[in-house]
DNA sequence: CCATATACCTGACTTTAGTCAGGCTTACCG
DNA sequence: CGGTAAGCCTGACTAAAGTCAGGTATATGG
C-alpha cells in the first residue's frame, strides 16, 4: 500500500463523499422519504421495469413493491404489465401526469445542486472543478469494474458474446458468422476444462473474456471484449491479465490467442501485454494473426 | 446556467457520491449502526467535547446522548467533566482502551478501501486518480465557502481581526499596533453605517473583510483576510466583490482602500480586480498605497 | 441572589429502512 | 401436462434514525 495515495483518497472520501452527498440527499428527498424519491427518480419519464429498478436500488423484493404501492397510492406511478406483452409476469412502473411533474422537479433540483456548486467560483475554476471531476469519474469507474468468473450459459454472459459477435461484425472485412468460425462450446469454458470471466459495473455487464485450458497444450484465450461505454479504462488489459493469472495459477505456462487484422487497437494491446507474434496454430478462418505469451508459473 | 458543466457535476454527484458513499459507510459500520460507528470515529483518540460532537455530525442533543449511552456500556467511550476544567457544564467523550482499538480498526478500514478503490488501477491511473481527487477536492473547498454578513463584535469576527492583525504584524516593516493604525469602530461596521462580511468553512471562519460607507464620500473597504487554509482559491477576490457589491447597492459609485507595500499579493489582486492607484486620501499609517476603483451602478 | 440561559440528559414517541416467510400467477423444461 | 422456477406481491416483523417535550445542574447578568 503507498500511503501518500491512500491519504489522498480518504481525505477525497471524507470532504466529498460525506458533504456533497448529504447535500445531494437532502436536494433529492424534498420531505418525502429519500427511498422513495430515489425510486421516482430512477423510474423516470421513460418508465423501468420493476426487475430493473430491483438491480439498479439494490432493494428487496418486498420492499420495493411496498415503495411502489406508496407512489401508486400517492397518485404519481402505475404498474402495469410490460408495454412489449413478453413475459407476464414481468411488470413496469410508469410515472403519471403527477409524477412526471415531479420528476422534473427532481430534476431542476439537481440542475441547482449542480449549479451551487459552480456558482461560487470563477469561469476558469469552473473548467478546471469539471475537468478534474470527469477523470475521476472516469477513473472511479474503471475501479468499480468487477471481473469475476460465470457460467456461459448466464444471461449475462450470452449478452456479452452476442455484442462481441455484433462488434467484430462491423470491424471484419466481410462481417462476423459464428457458424463459419471454429466453435467453442459452453463446457469447455466452465472449470475445470477453462473459464468464463465476465466484467461487471454496478452489475451491468461491460465485459468479458474466456480461457480454454487445454490438455497438454497451451491455453488459449477468446472472446475478449469490452463494452464501449467503458473502453480506454484499462479494462480490456485486465479481463487479458485475470485470464493469464488463471491459466498460470493451474499450470499452464503459455496461453496463446488469435485475433483479426482489423482489430488494430486489439493487437496494440496484446503487443504492449508481452505477447509476440506466432505461427497460425488453427484454421480459425477470420484470423490474421496468432500470438503466444509465456507465464511465469504462480501459485494457485 | 452552462448547461454541459451542469450536465458534468451532475454524473460527478451521483457516481461519486452514491456508489463511493454507500461503500465508504458499508466500511465504516462493520455491523455497528453507522451513526454509533461515525460518532466513535469522531470522537478520536484524543477525545472529544460533546457540543462539538453535536455541531460535526448535525446531531440532535437527545439523540447524540443516547449514542454516547450505548458507546458508553458497550466500554467503548467514557463521558466525563471537561479536560480544561472550566465550564462544568460542558463533557469530554474519551476513547477507553476498547474504544482506541476499535477506532484504530475503522482507521484500517479506511485505509482498506481507498486501496480497494487504488488496487484495480494501474500505477500510472493511481496517479492521474489522486491528482484528480486533490484538484476537485480543493476547488469543492473553495465552493463550499459561504460569505455572510456578520456582527463585528461575534467571537468569529473578532478571531478574524485578531489574526488579520497577526497576520500583517508579520509582514510588515515594522510589525503592526492597531492602536497606532487609523481606528475602526464597530459601529461603523453595522448597517446601515458599513458592513462586516465573515467568510466561513463549514461554519469555521476563515476569512473577512469590511466596508465602511462614508455618507457623501467613497464607501472604504477595510480588513481583507484570507486564512492561509484556504488561500489561493480566489476568496479573497470573492469577498472583495462581495464588499463592492454591498457598496453599489446602496448607491455608492466608488470604493477605495489603502494598503502597505509589504502586502504584494493583495496589491497585485486590487490591480487585478480594476483597482487604480490614487493619491492618498487619509493618514494611515501603515499604509503606502492608495486604491480606488468605480462601481457600476447596480439595482439593490 | 434571582431570573434566565446553557449544556447535557431521559423518556416517550414516530418514521424510515430493511428483512423474511409465504402466496399467487406466469413461464419453462422434460 | 406436471413439476419447478421466476417475478411480483402481502403480511408480520425488527432495527435504526430521528424528534420532541421536559428535567437537572451549572453558568451568567443585573
Amino acid at each position: 500500500m503507498d500511503s501518500p495515495l491512500i491519504a489522498a483518497v480518504r481525505r477525497f472520501n471524507r470532504t466529498v463523499t460525506q458533504r456533497v452527498g448529504a447535500l445531494d440527499d437532502e436536494y433529492m428527498a424534498r420531505g418525502r422519504p429519500l427511498a422513495q424519491a430515489r425510486l421516482l427518480w430512477e423510474i423516470g419519464p421513460g418508465g423501468a421495469e420493476v426487475a430493473a429498478l430491483r438491480v439498479r436500488l439494490g432493494l428487496d423484493s418486498g420492499y420495493l413493491s411496498r415503495l411502489l404501492r406508496t407512489l401508486e397510492s400517492d397518485g404519481l406511478v402505475t404498474v402495469g404489465p410490460a408495454e412489449q406483452a413478453g413475459d407476464q409476469r414481468v411488470r413496469t412502473a410508469v410515472l403519471t401526469a403527477a409524477g412526471r411533474a415531479e420528476w422534473a422537479e427532481l430534476d431542476k433540483r439537481s440542475d441547482e445542486l449542480a449549479w451551487s456548486i459552480l456558482a461560487p467560483l470563477t469561469e476558469a475554476r469552473r473548467e478546471r472543478l469539471v475537468a478534474a471531476m470527469a477523470e475521476v469519474e472516469r477513473l472511479l469507474v474503471a475501479s468499480m469494474v468487477v471481473i469475476e468468473p460465470c457460467p456461459p450459459g448466464d444471461p449475462r454472459a450470452r449478452a456479452c458474446v452476442r455484442a462481441y459477435a455484433r462488434d467484430v461484425g462491423r470491424r471484419f472485412d466481410d462481417g462476423f458468422d459464428p457458424a463459419l468460425s471454429n466453435p467453442v462450446r459452453d463446457e469447455e469454458l466452465v472449470p475445470p476444462a477453462g473459464v468464463f470471466l465476465l466484467a461487471t459495473l454496478n452489475a451491468e455487464p461491460v465485459g468479458c473474456g474466456a480461457v480454454k485450458l487445454h490438455p497438454g497444450a497451451p491455453a488459449e484465450i477468446k472472446r475478449v471484449w469490452v463494452s464501449d461505454t467503458v473502453r480506454g479504462l484499462g479494462i480490456g488489459r485486465r479481463m487479458l491479465g485475470e485470464l493469464e493469472r488463471y491459466a498460470a495459477e493451474r499450470g499452464w505456462t503459455t496461453v496463446r490467442l488469435d485475433t483479426n487484422r482489423n482489430l488494430t487497437e486489439a493487437i496494440a494491446m496484446y503487443r504492449a501485454a508481452g505477447y509476440r507474434e506466432v505461427e497460425p496454430y488453427n484454421t480459425e478462418p477470420y484470423a490474421h494473426h496468432w500470438f503466444a505469451k509465456d507465464l511465469a508459473p504462480v501459485g494457485p
